[in-house]
DNA sequence: GCAAGGTC
């Protein structure tokens, strides 16, 4: 101890009791140290000498919890009914300390009293720099001579705090500013709107949530509501989603070396005829030609060291904790001293960290001790520095393992888990990353490219430890370029679009990362909240679905043409509140434009509060209705669901008031019948269907807007959505559907190839893209009277005609109509039961123009085969009864297109010119 | 009874 002077007593306050032992710990190095209690249980008070620049110090290191003050309006602002909520966006606020707050500040009010100086040991963040603040209040009210210092440090290592106690600070008043301003917008906004739509709504409906409807509360909140908003987003995608058939080829060579499966480089063609032709020319010409072989090695890495919300996220993924258990669990093993503060935005290891220490405390682990063992032993070269994520809150280290256990006697499942995690997590990130071997085979087959991939695993490396990564490895037959074979299987499948998945727990939190909604602390407690308010659900996948409730309020506030449930308007404070943090606006700048703008918002959703009860007249019953009209509010009941055979198919009315017969069973069962847009009224009437199955399907009173109809359609009709109603049909070809992204001009997403294969099980009929039955047993196509394709067709072109190749009868041009093909001609036979179809641009040039995926370069003879051969689109399909579109996905073994044959490929098909 | 942010 260095002397000099006369001994001052320094009151040191960390922002938790874990800084404030850690703090002194480091300081005292342990000497001298003198723990005793304060007046609240869980901070306690240590006490130890010290020397500051060569002052003489007697050190007193305390702590708060958080935040030690509140923010909320004067007592007369607080009923609900005192005041208009518009009043509070102006109404006096105060900040206090709380109740249960009370006797820290006790404690520091009475250390303040005898002590000289006041260091401030709070994280070194925007909130703990208001923290500081708080602290500053309370002790110099206590104490007016008090000098008044600021600590900055970034990690609680030894050198960082003996550094920082030497070059204290200033507290920084702006960054404290920030806080203050973003505290009262959530304050005010929040408090605005809970009052303004809990009262307006909630008496108004009867809301089946399970909360009594008296003491239900329906907050708005600058977090909330966004977090609802992601869940509602992926809902409405998923909802309005509009299933789209696509085409594939297939490839695969078996040889004794192994099997090789090669993918088309297109990927896949929404065009079914293109697809055909081009599989065709394949078929007739089917030997492969090997025109490249690469080979490169390939790394897998391990993750960054592990932040919260990754730790969230991999819980979730891993173990299926919800985000809020996952923390609940990792505050207790930090609690007991098993892993370090488990709060932190850093996934970034400081140079000062003794990384090596950390694993060797593992090295006695029954089951990951060997792995640790391998690492640290420098001849196995398996240590590597970890990567820098790029982020650093500048407070806390990555969380990582802070003493060994082998499990401890009171841990429960989770803890095991989640301990096992943290440690494995940091085994990881110090180790190499795999490495593997990928080779490439390229082939073509009658010019068209196709490309297989091997992977041979060289090294496992961090796998070996990290059990919750895999990295697949797969071997192909040796193959030299210019070397020929014939495939073992080539075969045409089919699959279809499919809607994102619902958002799951990690993929909401990966949502508000990116916005910057909440912080790792909160990002959890956002989650909860909307199930607490019964605004979203969580199934046993993790996967989020919003309410009835949920949706009609973020439906209610868009049809308002307000983003107030997009995370707008939270960047937009943050980066306000950046402003104030860097002193290029003031605190009293910020609140006023901000409040007056929120004030100017909350007053138009006020004026348009008749959106929020139309969206949520959609789903609740009105208070005042009786039980008789419940029916109307749920949707009438049409049919019963011919796909999940489980819940009932009902009218209903979207969020854009177009209206759609869906599945009650959703989002389980995604059945849903999209009507056309031009549907100004439908009531489901008694007249129940006679030609369609499984029933009864009841049908449907229909008005249309004359507007929006062709003049030969009339205004009224009596329809049937079980697939019989031509004039239905044409309308929906005509005028589109209600569905939500079609009204927005979005379009289906088309899925990669292993999506397709995993989903192709719920394909849909491209026929009349209903779900549950495919285009070969459609009902439009069984009971009706024409070509599927040409009831898709509006218009037909100016007499032009050619002769069926299948039945001699007449074949008119005609102009096709669906979202792919539009303004593309084609001739079909008119003859009733045949199925002659062929695009007019693949008999001009041999192709021209494709699907989705680009075009063709096939020849105009070989085209022409195709209608010389008289069996057109969908024709072929019936003929070879579904063989080469493989229904499941699964790989299914080459044969003739023709006849179905396995044992021949088409162009030497008996059967072929018959 | 309302927000979001600290933390026990």
């Amino acid at each position: 101890m260095s002397g000099g002077g006369r001994a001052i007593t320094v009151l040191n306050v960390a922002e938790k009791p874990s800084v404030a032992k850690s703090v002194a710990t480091l300081l005292s190095r342990g000497q001298g140290i003198r723990v005793r209690e304060g007046r609240s249980r869980y901070n306690k008070i240590f006490e130890f000498d010290y020397s500051i620049r060569g002052q003489h110090c007697r050190m007193l290191v305390t702590s708060v919890t958080g935040h030690l003050m509140e923010l909320d309006f004067e007592d007369r602002f607080r009923k609900w009914h005192s005041c208009d909520p518009a009043d509070l966006y102006a109404a006096p606020v105060r900040k206090f300390v709380p109740q249960d707050k009370l006797d820290i500040k006790r404690t520091l009010e009475e250390e303040a009293r005898r002590c000289q100086w006041l260091v401030l040991w709070l994280d070194c963040d925007r909130e703990g720099e208001n923290i500081a603040f708080e602290v500053i209040n309370i002790c110099t009210v206590a104490n007016r001579n008090l000098t008044i210092k600021r600590a900055r440090f970034s990690a609680l290592i030894e050198r960082e705090i003996h550094d920082s106690v030497q070059n204290l600070i200033e507290p920084n008043q702006w960054f404290a500013d920030a806080v203050d301003a973003r505290q009262e917008i959530d304050l005010r906004i929040g408090a605005s709107f809970t009052r303004f739509q809990t009262m307006l709504l909630r008496d108004a409906f009867v809301i089946d949530s399970a909360a009594d409807d008296r003491n239900l509360v329906l907050s708005y909140g600058p977090c909330q509501f966004p977090t609802l908003g992601f869940v509602v987003e992926r809902f409405w995608e998923i909802q309005s989603h509009e299933p789209e058939e696509f085409w594939t080829i297939n490839c695969s060579h078996k040889s004794e070396e192994g099997i090789a499966t090669f993918n088309w480089a297109r990927g896949h063609l929404f065009d079914y005829t293109c697809a055909v032709i081009i599989y065709e020319m394949c078929v007739e010409e089917p030997s492969a030609t090997v025109t490249r072989v690469r080979q490169q090695e390939k790394f897998k890495y391990p993750p960054h060291p592990l932040s919260t919300i990754e730790l969230e996220k991999r819980a979730s993924r891993y173990f299926r904790m919800s985000s809020e258990h996952t923390m609940k669990v990792a505050e207790e093993l930090y609690q007991a001293g098993f892993i370090s503060y488990p709060r932190t935005e850093t996934d970034n290891f400081s140079a000062r960290t003794d990384l090596h220490a950390i694993a060797q405390e593992q090295q006695g682990h029954p089951v990951w001790g060997s792995y640790a063992q391998r690492l640290l032993d420098p001849s196995s070269g398996l240590w590597r520095n970890p990567s820098n994520g790029g982020h650093d809150d500048k407070a806390h280290p990555p969380i990582h393992p802070t003493k060994f256990s082998g499990g401890e006697t009171n841990w429960s499942q989770d803890h095991h888990r989640l301990y096992e995690l943290v440690v494995r997590h940091f085994l990881a990130c110090v180790s190499q990353p795999a490495i593997g071997a990928e080779t490439t085979v390229e082939i073509d087959i009658a010019g068209e490219q196709f490309a297989a991939t091997g992977r041979v695993i060289i090294a496992k490396n961090y796998l070996d430890v990290y059990r919750f990564e895999s990295w697949g490895g797969s071997v192909i037959p040796t193959y030299v370029p210019g070397q020929q074979f014939i495939p073992t299987t080539l075969t045409l499948d089919s699959g279809v679009t499919r809607p994102p998945p619902l958002l799951s727990e990690a993929d909401l939190l990966n949502c508000m990362d990116k916005a910057g909604i909440g912080t790792d602390a909160t990002m959890h407690d956002h989650i909860k909240k909307l199930l607490d308010r019964f605004y979203a659900t969580k199934d046993q996948n993790m996967r989020l679905s919003p309410t009835n409730l949920g949706e009609a309020l973020v439906m209610g506030y868009d049809d308002m043409g307000y983003k107030l449930w997009k995370p707008n308007l939270r960047s937009m404070m943050e980066f306000d509140m950046r402003a104030v943090s860097e002193g290029a606006k003031t605190k009293a700048e910020v609140l006023e434009t901000c409040l007056q703008q929120m004030k100017a918002c909350f007053l138009d959703a006020r004026s348009n509060k008749q959106k929020l009860m139309e969206a949520m007249a959609v789903f609740f019953e009105r208070a005042a209705r009786t039980a008789r009209d419940e029916q109307h509010v749920v949707g009438e009941f049409v049919r019963l669901c011919g796909l999940c055979h489980q819940s009932n198919m009902v009218l209903k009315r979207n969020r854009d008031g177009n209206f759609m017969v869906g599945c009650l069973g959703f989002p389980q069962c995604r059945n849903v019948v999209w009507l056309p847009g031009s549907v100004s009224e439908a009531v489901v009437t008694a007249n129940i269907c006679n030609s369609c199955s499984p029933g009864p399907v009841y049908m449907i009173q229909f008005k249309f807007r004359r507007l929006e109809i062709p003049p030969n359609y009339s205004v009224d009709h009596l329809g049937c959505i079980g697939g019989c109603d031509d004039t239905l049909q044409q309308l929906t070809e005509i005028c589109g559907t209600g569905s939500r992204m079609s009204a927005r001009g979005g379009g289906p997403t088309p899925l990669s190839s292993s999506a397709q294969r995993s989903n192709s099980r719920q394909q849909a009929c491209s026929n009349c893209r209903q779900l549950g039955h495919s285009s070969t047993d459609c009902p439009s196509v069984i009971s009706g009277t024409r070509n599927s394709r040409s009831r898709r067709a509006d218009q037909q072109d100016g007499g032009l005609s050619i002769s069926c190749n299948t039945c001699g009868a007449s074949c008119p041009l005609r102009t096709a109509n669906t979202s792919n093909n539009k303004g593309r001609k084609f001739y079909s036979c008119q003859s009733e039961g045949c199925n002659f179809f062929v695009w007019e641009d693949s008999l001009q040039n041999g192709g021209g123009r494709h699907g989705a995926n680009g075009g063709a370069s096939n020849s105009g003879t070989r085209s022409n085969s195709l209608g010389g051969r008289g069996r057109g689109g969908r024709g072929a399909n019936n003929a070879a009864n579904g063989t080469f579109v493989s229904a499941t996905g699964d790989p299914v073994t080459g044969r003739c297109y023709v006849c179905g044959d396995p044992s021949h490929f088409a162009n030497v098909c008996p059967n072929r010119f018959t």
